[in-house]
RNA sequence: GCCCGGAUGGCGGAACUGGUAUACGCGCACGACUUAAAAUCGUGUCUCGCAAGGGAUGUGGGUUCGAUUCCCACUCCGGGCACCA
């Protein structure tokens, strides 16, 4: 073995790795199965982020350990490639988006496999392969046989700047992301999924998931799940004047029945449908009718921006009747209630409700405080139900955007929205010379009249496609079902590979994808359950988060900041297993961290160590030996290293605490503290002039998923003819690792004034003569009888007086 | 405002179900090897004190023989949500 050449070893190991295919799943096996997973990376224009390694190589090592222990992995890697960045690439540019995004994902490849991460990439996918993306579409055409895609009147972010329709993420703080005006709502029809038919589960099945407690309680608050009453105020006899046709009074959502004497006015939301109906009723009109529309044109940056002052209008000449007492109260209307949550109308008790009582104070409406009565009673005594409430709203799913999946529908004269038929999936994405949407809000595709104007499937006249796409959470919502049968035409994936493959074992992932990714595919996943096409109601059984990787000092990493890491840089200067090593000893890896250039040495030299450690060994198998070339080191040397070592070897005990610590410690994903006793053990090893053979082979054996390059090459240095990853993950004798000796502490009053040595497990009553022998102890307590002593049993004995 | 995290040496961080705080790594200092340098190895490195000893885990209380760990109040930092009735 000569000196440690990264860059050799590194090509060399992948090299060998790609022949042999060591890391392709068997649809097949007697083995029990694992299915590991990371998000799949958009492919961006930047390369991969220094971040990107810390995800992957921690569900790498996780993947390497359960081959050694016997499972048959599946580890898949693709690309979620429908996106903005690209789309607005190409506006600038005018370079089509399928170009960059092939060219991103080679870039994107080659810095993959330079981290040596055991990707099975035979299962490669792609969002943007029309192959992959047919069935995207085929899901939505289920979606929408059932009833659960549906298109509706929606609110979207608009600019009125750039004249277009932004989704959320592209408006965040109600600012448009390009030109960075205010954005306000508008109205427009848009293809909407509907998530809410699937709260309830959505909350409740988060009890049979194993889930980070954090992200558990940020879907259940998305979700806002809260039970309460709906009651009904009726109108007074005065407002129904004239109109035979209003029956029904104003529905309110209150979780706080109980407080419903204390009632002294109604809100309306502005948008609410009722106050047209009692519009001829309703004295004060021009005032009201002003608000409305003043409302309408708040841009969202200004409704937000006045948490603090409410305001409002009443509804002169019209009154509600409190069903519990009959009194007829006031009502209003105010912005401080929303049209999309519950009945978009509340019952108003100042007393008990901050808000209510900042209105009250603001337009001198009375605070009375009644008495406060049982709420089931008193909603059953008044007609009232008892109701679930989400906050969660139904997604809306369309995209005023070229790059992404064609919604599979067309608008026939005759017969209306008609679904493309499945033999003719998939409806792939026409070239355009502009990839910039169209003045009126629509996407590029509303300009290619020969792509748009189409037949109708159903009765062969004239049609016209949908032209908007979906948004690029749709293709990321089911990839991991595509993953069990990548190549598959007839169907999104075999019923057997589905049965044999999910649900996802482990599936580690970011915290920003909570409400957003995590959440819509397990939609997904139990719509597709529903219909008996997956075999699980869950997709992912154990959920895991990273932190992020930030910048020096711990701000993010930014171009415009200029502290960018180039992960390729990393991987040439220090190698692969230092960056992989350096990225899960950088701290705890659910918390963020902060790159720091000066410490990666650290990891580098823990790498040299073991390098050296093997040169030693191999040099001392060369002595025993005729061979000259390492790579035929032959059985005859080996054994007589290990006949050599026929006395205990020194490192045993602590090699074996090292084998467990570190198989524990990747099942509670803490790398950081593994790598430690891995430190410690190298140099142990190092210090000792013999050291056995197998003892080394273990701990390269452990070493490896952390640092697979090195130990791979060493082991085949070593005379191994087949892979490390193929050979069997350590086990760890437990009566090697136990200490016959324990130092405790001796505190006098509490205080550690001296440490003894004891007997493991040694009886009290000798611990407590040991104690009292110790002349510190001594010169403490002196002649005197103590007044207590506490010894709790290997640890401490605290000796009061 | 609400919810979830977090605060430990010069720095990143360890510490099992309450039991010797500061493991491991970076940095720094000194020493060995070397003609020299690099690399490597060794020693030291919370703080005050010559020492005996005292003080330190964001702040202030509490429980306990004993608290980084549990409880109460507060400060600051990060993330998420935000008039959700």
């Amino acid at each position: 073995m000569k000196n440690y050449d990264h860059k050799k070893i590194e090509k060399k190991i992948q090299k060998e790795w790609e022949k042999k295919k060591i890391y392709s799943a068997s649809d097949k096996s007697k083995k029990p199965k694992f299915y590991s997973l990371i998000e799949f990376p958009y492919p961006s224009g930047d390369g991969l982020h220094i971040g990107h390694p810390r995800p992957y190589t921690a569900m790498d090592i996780i993947s390497r350990k359960r081959r050694m222990e016997g499972f048959n992995v599946l580890f898949p890697i693709g690309w979620d490639a429908f996106g903005l960045p690209t789309e607005n690439y190409a506006i600038k540019t005018g370079k089509k988006p399928a170009v960059v995004t092939k060219k991103n994902i080679i870039t994107f490849t080659r810095q993959i496999k330079s981290l040596g991460i055991s990707f099975d990439w035979s299962r490669e996918i792609n969002t943007t392969d029309p192959a992959y993306y047919k069935w995207t579409q085929w899901i939505f055409l289920q979606f929408y046989k059932k009833g659960l895609a549906y298109k509706a009147k929606s609110y979207i972010n608009w600019c009125p700047k750039d004249k277009i329709g932004l989704a959320n993420e592209e408006a965040i703080g109600g600012v448009c992301e390009r030109c960075g005006s205010a954005t306000e709502k508008r109205e427009k029809e848009q293809w909407m999924l509907a998530i809410t038919k699937y709260a309830d589960r959505l909350d409740k099945d988060l009890d049979l998931v194993d889930y980070p407690e954090r992200v558990k309680s940020q879907q259940r608050n998305w979700i806002g799940k809260s039970e309460g009453s709906e009651l009904e105020f009726s109108f007074c006899p005065c407002a129904k004047e004239n109109l035979p046709n209003l029956k029904e009074g104003i529905k309110v959502f209150t979780t706080r029945a109980d407080t419903l004497f204390g009632v002294t006015y109604v809100v309306l939301a502005p948008e609410h449908e009722l106050i047209s109906k009692i519009q001829s009723r309703i004295t004060n009109w021009d005032e009201v009718e002003k608000y409305i529309k003043d409302t309408k044109k708040k841009s969202e940056m200004e409704r937000m921006a006045e948490d603090k002052t409410k305001t409002g209008v009443e509804l002169k000449g019209v009154k509600a009747i409190n069903p519990a007492n009959n009194e007829e109260v006031p009502i209003w209307i105010a912005d401080y209630v929303l049209v999309e949550y519950g009945t978009g109308a509340v019952m108003a008790v100042p007393m008990h409700d901050k808000r209510d009582r900042d209105f009250s104070e603001k337009y001198n409406l009375p605070i009375i405080d009644r008495p406060l009565v049982d709420a089931k009673e008193i909603t059953q005594k008044v007609g009232g139900k008892i109701v679930t409430k989400f906050k969660l709203r139904d997604w809306v799913f369309s995209r005023q955007r070229y790059w992404g999946e064609p919604i599979p529908l067309v608008n026939c004269e005759k017969c209306g929205l008609v679904p493309i038929g499945e033999k003719d999936l998939p409806v792939k994405l026409p070239e355009v010379k502009s990839y910039t949407p169209t003045d009126n809000g629509e996407s590029p595709l509303a300009g290619i009249s020969k792509w748009v104007n189409t037949k109708c499937p159903k009765c062969g006249g004239p049609a016209k496609r949908e032209t908007d796409t979906m948004p690029n959470w749709a293709g990321s919502s089911w990839y991991y079902l595509r993953y069990t049968d990548p190549k598959n035409s007839k169907e999104f994936a075999s019923k057997k590979n589905l049965k044999y493959w999910t649900p996802v074992d482990w599936y580690n992932g970011g915290m920003e994808h909570t409400t957003l990714h995590l959440l819509y595919s397990r939609f997904w996943h139990k719509f597709l359950y529903d219909l008996k096409l997956v075999p699980t109601s869950e997709p992912y059984k154990k959920r895991t988060s990273h932190g992020m990787i930030l910048g020096e000092g711990g701000v993010k990493m930014s171009k415009s900041l200029g502290n960018v890491i180039n992960p390729d840089d990393i991987v040439k200067t220090y190698g692969a297993d230092t960056l992989r090593v350096y990225e899960m000893f950088i701290g705890p890896f659910e918390e963020a961290a902060q790159w720091s250039t000066e410490s990666i040495i650290g990891s580098r030299r823990f790498i040299e160590k073991v390098w050296r450690i093997g040169e030693k060994i191999s040099k001392k198998l060369l002595s025993h030996g005729s061979h000259s070339n390492l790579n035929v080191v032959n059985e005859s040397n080996i054994a007589y290293a290990e006949k050599s070592s026929a006395s205990q070897s020194p490192v045993l005990k602590l090699l074996h605490k090292t084998i467990k610590k570190v198989s524990e410690d990747i099942e509670d994903m803490r790398f950081n503290t593994a790598i430690s006793a891995m430190m410690i053990l190298a140099t142990e090893m190092e210090k000792i002039n013999f050291i056995d053979l197998e003892d080394y082979k273990k701990f390269l054996q452990i070493l490896n998923p952390f640092a697979p390059h090195i130990a791979e090459y060493i082991w085949f240095e070593l005379g191994e003819k087949k892979s490390i990853n193929l050979s069997s993950w350590p086990k760890w004798d437990e009566s090697l690792i136990k200490d016959k000796e324990v130092k405790i502490a001796v505190q006098i009053n509490g205080k550690v004034r001296t440490e003894i040595t004891i007997q493991m497990d040694e009886k009290e009553e000798e611990v407590k003569k040991k104690a009292f022998a110790n002349q510190i102890v001594l010169k403490y307590i002196g002649q005197q009888e103590p007044k207590k002593i506490i010894y709790v049993k290997n640890r401490v004995i605290n000796i009061l007086n």
